[in-house]
RNA sequence: GCCCCCAUCGUCUAGUGGCCUAGGAUACCGGCUUUUCAUGCCGGCGACAGGGGUUCGAGUCCCCUUGGGGGUGCCA
């Protein structure tokens, strides 16, 4: 009989915290794992970290879920999935955990200690006035578990601590090297709560070890998470996963980005930056896009190559790829990646991103949250007002837009009432009103041609609008931006010939009217 | 304060001792295309944080300084 044992085999995991939507730099850790499990053949493994329950938000779980999917990034075991190792929300475990405290404390490594969190909090600040960081010193002698029996049934919640050994600990990091901490650097943390949930470092030694975790990559800001966790797992007879610490995501101002960063900016009365995943997709941008842009965030090909789906990282990706350095988060460059993406993937890609956009800003309620300006309201038209075709039309007469929202500026007047077009004073003036109304006079000329004009496609409304040019021997600008004015009510639309197409020849023609019947009643 | 990590154009980065008068992308500036707004194309500006070593030779190796970041929770 053969083994079966797969030694290369490799189980990789992301375990977010239920406390919202994904954060963007989130999103680089699940593609990052991702990329290892899909690459190796691996299983990737989502795992819910449910162990506060004072900052559980609601429906948070499924908001990663939702955000996951929309980036296409599928996984192997967790919530809806199932799995040989589930259950897959740490506050399903608990009994797991007591399992392993209780292993801890009879072999020593554990003991329950009876501080209030008060009375820690008073410590601390103690020690910092006095200049130094707070450690824990270790009871002596330890709590017996009957005094901390007799402590629980008087109303107090001692908590489990973990005897950090006293030796040096060595991280071995897939990208930053060996990292060797010293012993003073460590007190013995609480891995057991005062409610009885496991702390993050205690369920998060059980989960890997259980689900079989070969390898941990996550960011950086865990570095000095990880001697502790190797302490515990030496302790637990477990085995240790290889790590990998990733840099950290910055924004342009060198700030650690956060969920925070929205209410300042709404604060100072700008508009918010986009931090999370959903951020993003509300604002317009490709899932594409932003994978192939937060994959560049610490990670290259090694050639001059930026342009990459999930499929083509997935072939070109590898760990001794990954950098050391923090980066900032540059939205400009975010922003021409999408352009470019929106123009590279197919019509039928693009209309399913685009209808998906549509509908997430259309089911907004505008006091859901006082985010960005979202175009609500044209969302909603445009989705009663127009189809598949119309919308595949429209995308391709605006390409070279940079997100959606660019879309509905560029195309958003199509979908308006004839008499909802508000003309901006100032194109009135510069296209109509001035050379003594040229343009008004231009504009009754096409009238009547439109109103004869058979063939309402856009070639053949193109050529009349050249024709027209030749006629009166002028520059296309002195016939077609009339028409825009007239039309959308700026200077901004798509050529000339698709314009009109799209608006149709009664439409065309009552907009038209109506522009030339303003001029006249006030002159 | 203590511990740890990091350091190339504004930003993301290539660079693994000679291919580097440092390459690409983005941003910015200029030009071309053009019926508006975009796109596209061409060109330009722009960096090895500083100081010591090692070496025939250093962006690349070592040390110090400086700067940035992280940790120091009954958060994850």
């Amino acid at each position: 009989m053969m083994s079966t044992t797969n030694t290369n085999f490799v189980r990789v995991r992301f375990a977010p915290s239920p406390t919202g939507y994904l954060h963007i730099g989130g999103a680089r850790t699940v593609l990052f794992n991702w990329l290892v499990a899909r690459k190796a053949g691996g299983a990737f493994v989502l795992r819910i970290e449910d162990t506060d329950r004072t900052r559980h938000v609601e429906d948070s779980v499924q908001k990663i879920l939702n955000d996951l999917r929309w980036l296409g990034l599928d996984w192997d075991e967790g919530p809806e999935t199932g799995g040989g190792c589930g259950p897959y929300f740490q506050s399903e475990r608990l009994d797991l955990y007591h399992k392993y405290i209780e292993q801890l404390l009879k072999s020593n490594r554990a003991y329950y200690a009876l501080e209030t969190p008060q009375m820690l909090t008073t410590m601390r600040e103690q020690a910092e006035k006095a200049g130094g960081s707070f450690r824990y010193q270790r009871p002596d002698p330890l709590p017996t578990i009957a005094q901390a029996e007799a402590a629980r049934a008087d109303g107090a919640s001692p908590v489990v601590r973990f005897k950090m050994p006293d030796q040096a600990i060595t991280v071995v990091d897939d990208i930053l090297g060996s990292v060797t901490i010293e012993p003073e650097q460590f007190d013995d943390l609480v891995i057991q709560k005062g409610d009885g949930f496991p702390t993050y470092h205690f369920a998060c030694v059980v989960d890997d070890e259980l689900m079989q975790i070969t390898h941990v990559l996550r960011g950086q800001e865990h570095l000095m998470n990880t001697p502790k966790h190797i302490a515990m797992q030496e302790a637990l007879g477990f085995r240790t996963p290889r790590y990998g610490h990733m840099p950290v995501i910055f924004n342009m101002s060198g700030t650690k980005m956060s969920k925070r960063d929205k209410e300042k900016a709404i604060k100072k009365g700008e508009p918010p930056p986009e931090i999370d995943v959903n951020d993003f997709r509300l604002a317009g941008y490709l899932p594409e896009s932003i994978v192939n842009f937060i994959a560049l965030l610490g990670w290259n090909p090694g050639d001059d190559r930026e342009q990459f789906s999930l499929a083509e990282l997935t072939e070109a990706f590898s760990m001794d790829r990954v950098g050391k350095t923090n980066a900032k988060f540059d939205r400009d460059k975010l922003r021409s990646f999408n352009t470019d993406w929106c123009a590279r993937v197919t019509p039928e890609r693009l209309l399913a991103a685009f209808t998906d956009y549509l509908t997430q800003v259309a089911a907004v309620t505008p006091t859901d949250d006082p985010g960005p300006d979202l175009p609500i309201a044209a969302a909603k038209r445009v989705l009663e007002r127009s189809d598949s075709a119309m919308l595949t039309s429209v995308l391709g007469a605006c390409a070279g837009f940079h997100t959606f929202p660019d879309v509905l500026k560029k195309a958003g007047f199509l979908f308006l009432d004839d008499d909802a077009i508000e003309f901006d004073p100032k194109a009135v003036k510069k296209v109509l009103t001035k050379n003594n109304g040229a343009g008004y006079a231009m504009l009754n000329v096409l009238q009547a041609k439109f109103e004869s004009h058979e063939n309402w496609s856009a070639e053949a409304l193109e050529a009349l609008v050249k024709q027209t040019c030749e006629e009166k021997d002028t520059k296309m600008g002195a016939v077609a931006q009339p028409i825009r004015v007239a039309v959308s009510g700026g200077t901004i639309s798509p050529g000339i010939g698709e314009t009109l197409a799209l608006l149709g020849q009664e439409k065309t023609i009552a907009r038209v009217k109506r522009c030339i019947e303003k001029h006249k009643a006030t002159p």
